[in-house]
DNA sequence: TTTTTTTGGTATATTATTGGTTTATCGTGG
DNA sequence: CCACGATAAACCAATAATATACCAAAAAAA
């Protein structure tokens, strides 16, 4: 339900999500006050009034003169339990989902959903140098793999776990794990899946999946050992 | 009586039925009454009427020259994602990480830790007659297999899997699926998943899983075709 | 350093929106 | 017929949001 009148609370809905949703990290300044007011197409006041009761929820903490900024103590308050998860609980939770994602995927899939995750292969396949560019269009496959099964409960948990790699101590390890030799054997065994759910076989498709877990798993533990 | 021409009573149920389904958020504000009106193809007084109503029961609280917001205590604060799976894209993502919680159980779980899960058959066996009980335990039953894991992450997610179970529509579907003779049948996929545990057999346990899953998704198959 | 710019803080008059109220009218069912 | 509920329209009063201007603190630039 819309209501017409795009009212403070609304902005501060707004605002909290960005912050929740880790889109603006903490420490980090926000908008001042008249560009939010452009942007969001809404009067200065009206910024205000929801800055102040963001402020009031101690979400932030306004300086005058200065800007108001997100308090570190609440930007990862939401979900504790998935920014806090280590890299390995991380990989055993992709390890029961994503398998019988594969499998689901095959059943669900329509033939023209496929092209999405041909233009991704493309677009890692042409990362191999850029561990940065290769991590971000990696999530958004396995997003779409959830997608794929039309499973919209299956999307969320898949979200919520690609969430932690915003996270620095992710980050990091990341670009230590994505090598150039590691992202091809990657980008292989991507291909390996899909092609396993274009022919419609599941368990094939689950296996590849598991493959691919298993590379990664590796990587990482060599990573963390190093 | 025309059925076309909606009543007071029926537009109070409609915006109850909001509320309590969490599709209006707390300290969220209503539409305007003259925006319900022409959304609901009624005049504003019968709006008035039934927004009165929902007053006169504490569910919301207007505020002249603003408007009539949720009160805080009556919203559903629940993940909307979650709230509105469908019972099958339930069993799916199950399937999805069960199977391989109860691998990952065998692997982590030290000896002391199964004993919970014991105590938890034995109220599940005494409970044949008494669905809620049961299906309470059951709950436990699950969220106990998660926590044998020691990944704090896929408690998280049993946890949100789970928390669905409060729903309306689930609570009368398992009502109805619940009956003696399938409880009989799940208490002893239950033993045989505990006793694959405890005899580190995690295929069996596994197995054991995906059979116990099978039988909930028949069951409630059977429930949604009648 | 000094100067300038940017930023939040405050005040105010105006406009728009919203709930509150009244009145007249229409249809339906008893 | 009457009673009652819904409709429709008009107006009132409270509140929210807008638009504008100016101040003071902080930051940036000179």
């Amino acid at each position: 339900m819309l209501t017409s009148r795009r009212g403070a609370a609304e902005i501060a809905s707004i605002i909290r999500r960005e912050i929740e949703q880790g889109r603006l990290a903490a420490q980090e300044r926000l908008p001042a006050e008249r560009t939010m007011a452009e942007t969001y197409a809404v009067a200065r006041g009206t910024i205000r009034e929801a800055i102040g009761r963001l402020a009031e929820e101690g979400l932030v903490e306004v300086r005058r003169g200065s800007g108001a900024y997100v308090r570190a103590e609440n930007a990862q308050q939401l979900n504790p339990v998935i920014q806090q998860a280590r890299p390995l609980e991380l990989i055993d939770a992709r390890f029961a989902l994503e398998p019988h994602i594969c499998r689901l995927a095959v059943l669900h899939a329509r033939d023209g959903d496929l092209e999405r995750t041909e233009a991704l292969l493309a677009r890692m396949e042409a990362a191999a140098h850029d561990p940065s560019e290769f991590a971000a269009a990696d999530t958004v496959f396995h997003t779409v793999l959830a997608e794929l099964t039309g499973n919209n409960l299956l999307v969320w948990i898949i979200n919520q776990i690609n969430s932690v790699r915003s996270q620095e101590q992710w980050s990091r390890m990341l670009l230590m794990t994505n090598t150039p030799d590691m992202i091809r054997t990657y980008n292989q065994q991507h291909r390996q899946i899909v092609d396993a759910i274009r022919s419609r076989d599941s368990e094939a498709a689950a296996t590849a999946m598991k493959s691919h877990l298993e590379s990664a798993r590796l990587a990482l533990m060599r990573a963390a050992s190093a």
